[in-house]
DNA sequence: ACCTGAACACCGTTCAAGT
DNA sequence: ACCTGAACACCGTTCAAGT
């Protein structure tokens, strides 16, 4: 258990965090965290040894809320509604934190990352509404959930950066039609 | 005309920038360029006063390329393998370029980066063969020249992140089945 | 005209010293 | 146990001083 003097820093940390990164972005200054929270920069080391471990424990309860989101999608009759709708959540949740995706993408392949488990998770998720609406032949069958993370990120990317901002909604509407077509024309 | 010790430090710059940013992105330190050119970093300022500025020096004559290019495609049979053959080697062009497509990204929206006048002729360039292969009932009519800048743009970033890049050839495909069948399903 | 490098204000990360 | 902040090795950018 860990000492109530402790357990205020972590929290007033995570709190500044939150507010600095929607501002600033995932590759904010550490620094200034500490410095906003009142409290020494080793204080924030000690609580968060690594910017993953930071960017996971602000993320947790988004990324907690899509895979259950995602059960609840695999009970849903359309399946293609059920992919699309999450995949336009997915995308969402990363739209709030901004700069988080290149982390993630990282993550997916680095196991010591602590963003590891949680992409690792998400892809999972992903896949298991893919593969049903593949099954029902409502999706492209030459799609695995590695090509279905690659694409989110890519979207998710692109709703991140500025002047590509008024087309992202488009775009997506364009790869969730190559997603639900059939395979090359 | 520059004086012949000015442009002996300009060439040795760019060669020097060349190398670093292809091992390092285009984020690399100039400091660790203006040191490994043997060169002032106040040299480097005045040669180029934005990393802007340097990376355009370095991408011009890609960028030439691919107009050019574009020019000659433009006068090919078939609109359509013109259109993905062309995309094909725009995003190979950057991922000679590590990192480069963020700030590409960025100048679009931004009159007064060096690399703007470049990307806006790039985007024209694509507009060009995507209205040809339109016009011939190739390519999805719902789309334009920024849908298709920022469609490579996602691919380009997508090429650059080495977990993807297994998949960025499956995913290019995906998307350009996307942008040559018919719109919405 | 051009070059240099110190100066300034920032980083991330570590770690001895304190309570 | 936990916290602090100095210390170190880096940045980008500017600018006085030199040739």
């Amino acid at each position: 258990m860990m000492r109530t003097d402790a357990k205020k820093n972590y929290d007033q940390l995570l709190s500044v965090a939150r507010q600095v990164i929607a501002e600033e972005g995932a590759d904010a200054s550490l620094r200034d965290i500490a410095r906003k929270a009142g409290v020494g920069l080793g204080t924030l080391y000690r609580h968060f040894p690594t910017r993953e471990v930071l960017l996971e424990a602000l993320l947790r309860t988004g990324f907690d809320g899509l895979t259950e989101r995602a059960g609840e999608l695999e009970r849903c009759n359309d399946a293609a509604a059920a992919l699309v709708g999450w995949l336009r959540e997915a995308i969402a949740m990363t739209h709030d934190h901004k700069g988080v995706i290149a982390p993630m993408v990282a993550a997916i392949a680095d196991e010591n990352s602590a963003l590891h488990g949680a992409c690792v998770g998400l892809r999972a998720a992903g896949a298991r509404l893919l593969d049903r609406a593949q099954k029902e032949g409502l999706a492209r069958p030459d799609m695995d959930g590695n090509d279905l993370f690659a694409l989110i990120s890519a979207l998710a990317w692109l709703a991140d950066q500025p002047p590509l901002v008024p087309r992202a909604d488009h775009v997506f509407g364009i790869i969730t039609s190559a997603i639900l077509t059939g395979p090359t024309r």
